[in-house]
DNA sequence: GCCATGGCTAGTA
DNA sequence: GCCATGGCTAGTA
């Protein structure tokens, strides 16, 4: 495993319930901050292996990114159920929820 | 080495 | 357009 995975790993655990992060975020934050997708990546190879919190984790908008309806709701019940608002255009606020480690 | 993958993103002809 | 991975292939040894 790559010293850029390994940051992603950690980053995602380090997120405390009821707080978001967002994929360019987590890129940065593991030291590569245009490598987005590879945090998609990382969240979808070892998400059930190392146990992430990966409904954790949006995109930029403040949106849920799954596209499939099933994932889409589980993604949404497991935020909720945590405290996370979502308004009914699907948009989490940022600056309420987001985690931010250097705090 | 090449190339597909992928739940993205900053910036805007 | 970006870019870190894993899987696969051609081409050497």
């Amino acid at each position: 495993m790559t010293p850029f995975t390994e940051n992603v790993i950690h980053i995602i655990r380090s997120i405390p319930e009821g707080k978001v992060m967002t994929y360019g975020q987590i890129a940065a934050l593991a030291g590569s901050p245009r490598a987005a997708r590879q945090v998609v990546r990382v969240l979808h190879s070892m998400s059930r292996k190392y146990k992430l919190p990966w409904h954790r984790v949006i995109n930029s908008q403040g949106k849920i990114a799954l596209s499939d309806d099933e994932s889409y709701h589980e993604q949404l019940f497991s935020l909720e159920s945590e405290g996370v608002e979502i308004g009914l255009n699907g948009v989490i606020d940022l600056k309420k929820y987001q985690f931010n480690p250097e705090e």
